[in-house]
RNA sequence: GCCCGAGUGGUGGAACUGGUAGACGCGCGGGACUCAAAAUCCCGUCCCAGCAAUGGGGUGAGAGUUCGAUUCUCUCCUCGGGCACCA
């Protein structure tokens, strides 16, 4: 790399300077003088400022990475200078089933692995000029870290939030375990795309986190979130109003269904079961049994979520038997069809064919009665006979929508559907035969996972006891490290081959016991990691009170959308739950949260598959991290993200050497200052702050460029005036920290320009004493005025009206208004 | 299918609560420096007509509201993301 050759410093002419020497050099001193470290005991004014850490992968930072890092340090620089006590920590998520694959397929202990994935990252991190406190490190591997992982576990035990259940399970073949229903796409493993994924029952633990639906929905409101990534939190608790009706056979079974539209009640014309659902055998006739039975066996050998998967041809079968629709008190019979969910609702659906598409298609097939009981408008009477006709447009069935009008209904004919849902759902409420009921689609969280590579779950079956937790006092539960760590078709862990850690005594009896040998999933470990870093040192608790008083919650959280749902609405829960147990003072982790946007390239996102992965080390080798930095965060919005192209990137390059050439050209202080200078700094100190402030580094670095720009002549002549060039270096300092830390240097100043102050902002002499203000005749510009601010309208008007390319348009025509807009423009309508 | 987000020059992208569309870069064209090249510096660069002044068109498509729309409303098209037989 000879494209740019380092100048003496004192040569005159200097326009390029040596990236790779300039950052070496700061990295060290910075190292030395600790200058990234915040006391964190001391700091008066602590700004908790977080980014997602990374999983340490074979491959190493990838670009993503490295941009939503610096995306989050800039911001961390930010704060420092204007007077925070930041503290900017990382860590590394290496439990899992990412590190436990490649493990697998390079067949090396994940154990080996780890570490050195850890020193190249660390190694790459530190390339990058994160402003990152080190001495706060955390490892998810660490004994020391999963040591309170299990702890918080036994937390969630003793408040009974950890609870172990039978569940039908998502079980990848290839993978050997459980998948939580989010690592399944369409019906294949996340990580085995040619994988079908397939149902098997297994006793689990879950964490409750559906207790808490409401109040995590509810919480969702007051926090200053990307918007994003609330809706997607939102849509993911998914709540939804409605009742619960019950059905009640001949002989006495209720049957509840869950149902959003009890307005529709009068159109239930059978019901449907879950294949799961536990009447179902109490329901079928005798005759029916051999197929209802065949039916449900077939059922549940379906993976649990291709079973999900839309547009499935509609299958099921009859009971033989019938229940009461509670509104009409006609017979529904009752069939099993695997379109509905035992775990959504009740199991079992009232279907109303006329009204939901879905059974609608089933009513076809299997030639059941189709009534319609909404009509599209007062206006159109309801349509003749029982319904069953597929009519064209707006009435069509099935036809669904709030605007319709009941018929069919009984006394409730003519009612709106919003009214027919209260007076309905009150009607059989008072009947005894339903009530409202609020219904998530949130489950709960499964935290079992039958692999290896996690923390083992501090649990212990012994025959006398149960199950029984290991003391606080004999954590960790240690992960062994054991050579056949590859899951078999067992559906146990690795761990339950080898009896010589499992077998232990109970903790309570002393009898001979059994260890738990799941170990837990890593969304746990990445549950509670910014608990965990302010408390890095003490080896005695999880998290010092103290300290998390005064650094928690997090000030800012930056991080990728990817992790919207799962990793957020766990750390969520587990704060919750802990603030509950009297262990934290709040209940909301994270503050503030903002979502970055993705790096694509040539319009993909980048996978080795594809071949277009950008990897950083080289570009960083190239041009250095602080242009590299740059580069990443003017390619875009950072909040939306942007195309990695080579291109653009030597525009930074070259931005950065003209700096560097007004620093080599610096005068010290005295004199006039340019008025139009001063006033472009002013402005330009404003824009930049709001612009980091709302995460726009793309503007902001444009701002800093457009000020660059307007120093350039002042150089030419005599030289960059100190007092102009100064502020530019501390802006640039969050965006390019080791080059804005030489200039500061060279510029006469002693380490660390990160200690400087932003500079301060003066509305004054930002203000414009001249400024230009738009003439237009009829919405179109036809000239300019240049006036003083605060011009009057009339005026505006008068002055607008003098203009040649405005007479040209007015004369011999009527000015029939003026619209004036105080110091921006003038419109004259003829 | 449902819910978000986005479509602007050759190109990445700017544009505050409706008020000069194209900031800042990249690329390209021209010039200076040089024996020459690179680097650097200066000028130009939305499209059409014109020597120019200037005029006309222009923010995915079509309508609407407005003195004025990239911005607001409706319909449609395309792309990206999320959810998806959730009753």
């Amino acid at each position: 790399m000879l494209d740019y050759v380092t100048m003496p410093e004192q040569e005159p002419g200097a326009v390029s300077y040596d990236p790779e020497a300039v950052e070496a050099k700061w990295c060290s001193s910075w190292e030395e003088r600790r200058t990234n470290s915040v006391d964190i005991e001391a700091a008066e004014r602590p700004y908790y400022n977080l980014m997602m850490y990374p999983y340490p992968s074979a491959e190493g930072l990838h670009v993503g990475n490295v941009f939503a890092f610096v995306g989050s340090d800039i911001h961390g620089r930010f704060r420092r200078l204007q007077g925070w006590d930041v503290f900017e920590p990382i860590g590394f998520d290496a439990f899992g089933i990412h590190s436990e694959n490649y493990a697998l397929k390079v067949n090396t202990h994940p154990g080996k692995l780890i570490p050195a994935n850890i020193v190249r990252f660390r190694e790459q991190l530190k390339r990058t000029g994160l402003m990152v406190n080190w001495d706060h490190e955390v490892s998810t591997t660490d004994p020391d870290y999963y040591r309170w992982t299990q702890w918080v576990f036994l937390k969630l035990f003793e408040a009974g939030h950890a609870v172990k259940k039978e569940a039908p399970v998502n079980w990848c073949p290839e993978c050997k375990t459980v998948l939580a229903n989010e690592q399944v796409e369409d019906g294949y493993c996340e990580r085995h795309p040619g994988t079908r994924v397939h149902q098997r029952y297994l006793s689990q633990w879950f964490f409750t986190i559906t207790q808490f639906a409401e109040r995590l929905l509810e919480n969702l409101k007051t926090l200053d979130w990307s918007e994003s990534t609330r809706t997607m939190q939102t849509n993911w608790i998914g709540r939804s109003e409605g009742a619960e009706l019950i059905f009640e056979t001949p002989s006495g079974v209720r049957i509840p269904v869950y149902t959003t539209r009890p307005d529709t009640v009068f159109g239930a014309t059978y019901l449907v079961l879950a294949p799961e659902h536990p009447l179902v055998d109490e329901m079928t006739t005798f005759e029916q049994r051999a197929e209802v039975g065949k039916y449900c066996r077939q059922a549940s050998q379906k993976d649990l979520v291709s079973r999900k998967v839309g547009d499935r041809e509609k299958t099921g079968v009859f009971t033989g038997t019938y229940a009461r629709n509670p509104a009409t008190g006609e017979a529904a019979p009752i069939w099993v069809a695997d379109y509905v969910l035992m775990e959504y609702g009740t199991g079992a659906i009232m279907a109303v064919p006329a009204h939901d598409e879905r059974d609608y298609e089933f009513a076809q097939k299997f030639g059941l009665e189709i009534r319609r009981v909404v009509s599209p408008s007062a206006a159109s009477p309801p349509h003749p006979g029982e319904g069953g006709e597929v009519g064209e447009g707006e009435g069509a069935l099935p036809y669904i929508s709030w605007d319709g009008v009941l018929v069919n209904s009984g006394e409730f004919d003519g009612m709106g559907c919003l009214e027919g849902v209260k007076a309905i759902t009150a009607w059989l409420e008072e009947a005894g035969l339903g009530e409202k009921r609020v219904q998530f689609r949130l489950h709960d969280w499964c935290i079992s996972r039958q692999r290896y590579w996690g923390p083992p779950i501090p649990i212990v079956y012994c025959e006398e006891c149960g199950t029984v937790p290991v003391a606080e006092k004999d954590l960790p539960v240690l992960l062994p490290e054991i050579d056949d760590f590859r899951p078999d078709e067992s559906g146990v862990s690795p761990l339950a081959r080898h009896e010589e850690w499992y077998r232990v005594p109970c903790p309570k009896c002393g009898r001979q016991a059994r260890r738990e040998t799941d170990v837990s999933d890593t969304f746990l470990d990445s549950s509670w990691y910014f608990l965990r870093y302010p408390s890095t040192h003490f080896a005695d608790r999880a998290f010092d009170s103290g300290l998390t008083e005064k650094w928690l919650p997090v000030s800012s959280y930056i991080g990728g959308n990817e992790h919207a749902v799962l990793h957020l609405m766990y750390s969520r829960y587990i704060t919750m739950v802990l603030h509950d147990l009297g262990l934290l003072r709040f209940d909301e982790p994270f503050t503030r949260f903002r979502a970055h946007g993705t790096i694509v390239k040539d319009g993909a996102k980048m996978s080795k598959s594809r071949g277009n992965v950008v990897v950083p080390d080289d570009y960083i080798a190239k041009w250095g991290a602080d242009t590299f930095r740059m580069y990443l965060m003017f390619l875009g919005p950072y909040l939306e993200g942007g195309d990695f192209r080579d291109e653009g990137i030597a525009g930074i390059r070259r931005f950065l050497d003209r700096v560097w050439t007004l620093t080599a050209r610096v005068v010290p202080t005295g004199g006039e200052l340019d008025r139009g200078s001063v006033r472009k700094l002013h402005q330009t100190i404003e824009k930049v702050a709001d612009d980091i402030e709302g995460l726009h580094y793309n503007t902001a670095i444009s701002a800093l460029m457009e000020y660059s720009n307007t120093l350039r002549p002042a150089t030419a002549a005599s030289g960059t005036n100190a007092e102009l060039l100064e502020p530019l270096i501390i802006m640039l300092a969050p965006f390019a920290p080791h080059f804005a830390e030489e200039c500061w240097e060279r510029s006469g100043h002693s380490p660390s320009v990160h200690d400087a102050k932003w500079p301060s902002f003066d509305e004054e002499l930002a203000r414009a004493d001249q400024i230009e203000v738009v003439v237009q005749v009829n919405g179109r510009v036809r000239g300019r005025l240049l006036v003083t601010p605060g011009l009057s309208q009339d005026e505006a008007v008068t002055r607008a009206l003098a203009q040649d390319g405005v007479k040209r348009f007015v004369t011999d025509k009527a000015v029939r208004k003026t619209i004036y807009v105080q110091d921006r423009l003038v419109n004259i309508v003829v």
